[in-house]
RNA sequence: GCAGUGAUAUUCAAGCGGACAAAGAAGCCAGGCUUUCAACCUGGUCCUCAUAAUGAGGUUCACGGGUUCGAAUCCCGUUCACUGCACCA
């Protein structure tokens, strides 16, 4: 097996969306499985649509998802430079070997000029498109003479570059995932190679960039399907070995219809980015994956399952895992929805995976944020510990810790309307107030024996389990809701139980 | 409009000529466990009948035609959806 070298190659015009960190991801796991490089370059040839921060973005991003490029921009390679903006010179070089073998003309027509040519085929009923049966009309190096050609050179007149399409001739190629796919050239236009600026656009960039760095396996969105009858014509204009292809199924939003995009996000609520985002201009803010809460494990699992399976029932990967299982022939023809249900369930899954260790380090910060103080102690480290045993099973992100566990730290400042009024009977203050002077009587402060002591006491006085215990719970934590009722007063400890008793006795019953 | 790609139950999907009413998961429903809410476990989830359960029949894999003893799977056509058609990537 020869070298595996593949490539993720976002332009940074805004954030990553998750249809592109899986595209990283497939590639990633590829290159992987194949001992291979994956290569992180950067397609910044348009300048006018460059943001600040997007590059900075994607690295992070994909760091943060473990997605770490072996080389390219910031991670250095023998290939380099990694950004297209400073590899200019390389691209002129091989245009100008297309110039030479008559396989690219310059032209210049200016974008008005263009803009006439399409409305004038509009109005005959027509599309234009500038190719073999237009460039003959057009002002360009084919129809103007050398020295017109020249002239208009020194001037320093604009010009394109245009790639010269031969005329009706069926290409036929091979996409790792559709199959075979034949495009006839005369649906093809003569696509700018080169910009007026002088720099390259997205197809001679790509291909050249491809070939120079060696890249074995191109894996991109379904999107570029449609150009890739002139990349493979690219390569074979500059008698270059192309690359294999896969284009991956499309994500689409969670109705189906269409890619998904930023703004289904903001519409449904849910990320579709994998880092928050702050637009520079406009001061938007985009959730982020990370920012919800989600494990990068969960997300990379999600993001693998999302066009691709493995053909078993299993579901649940780790990066290492996915890596062995992963497979092109399991990427999926199809799009797939993105179901933001679907993605709570993986992170939950993986959450759970967790060790109780493992997931103090992720809700001390949450702690910290509700209470305003030091979570660094060895006390509080301790003791949350023991609440995690507690709580764990219910948590699918660690800031739900709170919402399972504040009444661990705090004594609940209010009590939920709905529950209380359904379970504050005319008896209950007689019944809690039985309940603190026998559970002052209780010694061994541990939930088993609380429990028997409890039981019994209940058993004797001949009230009805619910109508202790919910109160009880009522009181003790403000809601319905919760951990075991015999642990959690072991936890807080005798006094403390004693107290927010005594203090709903106080509240329920006295205002 | 032109070109390309796709279509399996609510969703993601398995399926590659017979063992397919079609795996698995999500969702939903019911039950169990709980003092409670989650989690978890069990069962159900095309239609009809029957059932504690094994079951019987009908109609399915976008639609319409083939090929075949036999089709979700192969062939042809149609429809619908999506993607692309810039001096953007």
């Amino acid at each position: 097996m020869g070298k595996f070298r593949v490539r993720f190659a976002p332009s940074p015009t805004g954030p990553l969306h998750i249809g592109g960190v899986r595209t990283a991801l497939f590639n990633y796991l590829l290159a992987k499985k194949n001992n291979g490089q994956f290569i992180l370059r950067i397609e910044d040839t348009d300048q006018k649509r460059f943001v600040p921060g997007s590059i900075e973005y994607i690295q992070e991003a994909l760091e943060w998802a473990g997605i770490v490029p072996d080389e390219g921009f910031g991670y250095g390679g023998d290939y380099g430079p990694y950004k297209q903006s400073e590899r200019k010179d390389l691209y002129e070089q091989c245009v100008e070997q297309l110039l030479e073998e008559g396989k690219a003309y310059y032209a210049f027509d200016t974008p008005e000029e263009l803009e006439a040519m399409r409305q004038q085929f509009q109005q005959e009923g027509k599309t234009f498109q500038y190719d073999a049966s237009t460039r003959s009309l057009m002002k360009n190096s084919l129809t103007l003479s050398e020295n017109e050609v020249t002239k208009l050179l020194e001037q320093g007149q604009p010009y394109v570059i245009r790639f010269k399409i031969p005329e009706n001739r069926t290409v036929k190629m091979q996409d790792l995932i559709r199959g075979e796919v034949e495009v006839n050239t005369n649906t093809l236009d003569d696509k700018v190679l080169v910009k007026s600026d002088g720099l390259p656009t997205y197809h001679l960039a790509n291909v050249v960039d491809d070939h120079l760095m060696e890249i074995t396996h191109v894996i991109r969105g379904e999107e570029w399907l449609p150009s890739l009858a002139l990349h493979h014509l690219l390569y074979e204009a500059f008698g270059w070995q192309p690359p294999k292809f896969a284009h991956l199924p499309l994500i689409l939003k969670p109705t189906g219809k269409g890619k998904l995009s930023k703004r289904d996000g903001i519409k449904g609520g849910f990320p579709v980015f994998p880092l928050e985002w702050t637009d520079p201009q406009t001061d938007e803010k985009l959730e982020g994956f990370r920012e919800e809460g989600y494990l990068p494990e969960a997300f990379i699992n999600m993001l693998a399952l999302l066009g691709w399976n493995p053909g078993t029932d299993r579901e649940i990967f780790t990066m290492n895992e996915l890596i062995k299982a992963f497979d092109l022939s399991g990427v999926n023809k199809s799009g797939a929805r993105f179901d933001p249900e679907k993605a709570k369930w993986f992170q939950q899954q993986h959450l759970q995976l967790k060790s109780e260790e493992e997931l103090l380090e992720l809700v001390l910060p949450v702690i910290r944020k509700q209470l305003g103080f030091h979570t660094d102690g060895k006390a509080i480290r301790d003791y949350t510990l023991k609440v995690l045993k507690l709580v764990k099973e219910r948590l699918v992100f660690p800031a739900d810790f709170w919402t399972w566990a504040s009444f661990f730290y705090q004594a609940p400042e209010e009590y939920n309307p709905k529950v209380l009024k359904k379970h504050k009977k005319p008896q209950t203050k007689e019944i809690l107030e039985k309940v603190v002077k026998f559970l002052q009587g209780i010694e061994d402060w541990k939930a088993p024996f609380i429990k028997e002591q409890l039981s019994g006491f209940i058993e004797e006085n001949q009230f009805s389990f619910g109508k202790v215990l919910q109160p009880l719970r009522i009181a003790l934590t403000g809601d319905l809701k919760g951990p075991d009722l015999f642990e959690m007063m072991e936890l807080i400890g005798k006094d403390e139980t004693l107290k927010r008793i005594e203090k709903a006795l106080k509240v329920w019953f006295e205002e």
